[in-house]
DNA sequence: TAATAAATATGACTGGCAGTCGAGATTGCC
DNA sequence: GGCAATCTCGACTGCCAGTCATATTTATTA
């Protein structure tokens, strides 16, 4: 879709507030009511992004099922999911967070694909669980709250400075995430 | 101000984009044009409230340092601090967030306070380092980052659920925080 | 190919709101 | 009481998201 590329680079270059609608059908070089056959809000255009992110993590969870891997492993794989392209650009992942926590419509979306979200990362704590290689007694809800958080805590404060790119940033958050959870093991073995 | 105490009032009510300026000013029973005597713009308001609640968790540390206390009781005291007040409110939350990633003018003072509340934290490891409570190999620019990212991920999440209180929230997360500080420690001694 | 129906595109229009500004009220001071 | 500085006010402007009636394209059938 056309007029979705051009959206997300104009708000990547200018911030999404300051893009208007017709600036976006501009540039895409159609009619303004065109956009609204499409999203039913300037802010869906995220909501839309964002459902596009999850899409990614689904299919890489989904993959990493198959082959066998360690919790560990496949749980790095999720996250650095998110580092990939629309992570790219501090300004879209800025307008991304702060119009789903503002528009009502987009809030609702985002909120369901975080559930969907955590389920999956709960499902992989499980299985590592059963395989005994994270400690049985932890509340696998709980492990992926924290994770979920610790994911977002980043990637916020990463787009105030852009400066690294998102993927280190996550990679060190991910690191001392799984620091905690070995620990919890540990603590249980006294 | 009254202003100031009306337009929160509003925000955690009806949300922030559901409350207009007139709203505001008809709730404090003033004109219009006075509110903006007093702040420059409509988000300034968020941005006031976040300079107020940098300003407790400043007092706490340095209240914090008088007392001698460990590193752990005076982080998790001042994390705690965020729960106060305007943390009540998840929609307040939400706006503050929301509008200091989209408005440019709140985002320079929020950069700016976020930067304070690093090294703050920074100079509490560090003095903690000294005394010997953790690891000195630990860079405490990166802990005090790391420990900002849980925070805000945690007030994050909390916003949009608002389930139990901010400050269960924050518990959680700082205890997870907490542990991975702690094996960082233990891999050091290997 | 012509006639008809379905789907899409379009841009003038509306309503609502943030922010401005010049005029008027209020306060403090000599 | 008169002058200045400060604060208040609400009518006004400009902007923009979102609507809607109309026009245009595409698909369907005979």
């Amino acid at each position: 879709m056309r007029l979705f590329r051009c959206a997300l680079q104009l708000f990547a270059e200018r911030g999404f507030p300051n893009v208007t609608v017709e600036d976006i059908t501009e540039a895409a070089d159609v009619g303004k009511g065109t956009f609204f056959n499409y999203f039913e809000t300037k802010d869906h255009v995220l909501g839309v992004m964002a459902e596009i992110q999850l899409g990614k993590v689904r299919e890489a969870a989904s993959t990493a099922k198959q082959t066998k891997r360690t919790v560990h492993s496949v749980l790095h794989r999720l996250v650095l999911c998110l580092a990939e392209e629309p992570g790219r650009s501090p300004s879209l992942a800025r307008a991304m967070i702060s119009s789903f926590l503002a528009s009502e419509g987009v809030r609702g979306m985002i909120e369901h694909q975080m559930h969907e979200g955590r389920k999956m990362i709960a499902e992989v704590v499980a299985a590592g669980q059963e395989r005994g290689e994270i400690d049985s007694q932890l509340d696998k809800d709980k492990v992926a709250l924290q994770l979920q958080q610790a994911v977002m805590g980043t990637v916020l404060l990463w787009s105030l400075h852009g400066k690294p790119a998102l993927e280190a940033w996550i990679e060190d958050s991910f690191q001392h995430f799984w620091r905690a959870i070995v620990l919890s093991g540990q603590e249980q073995e006294l």
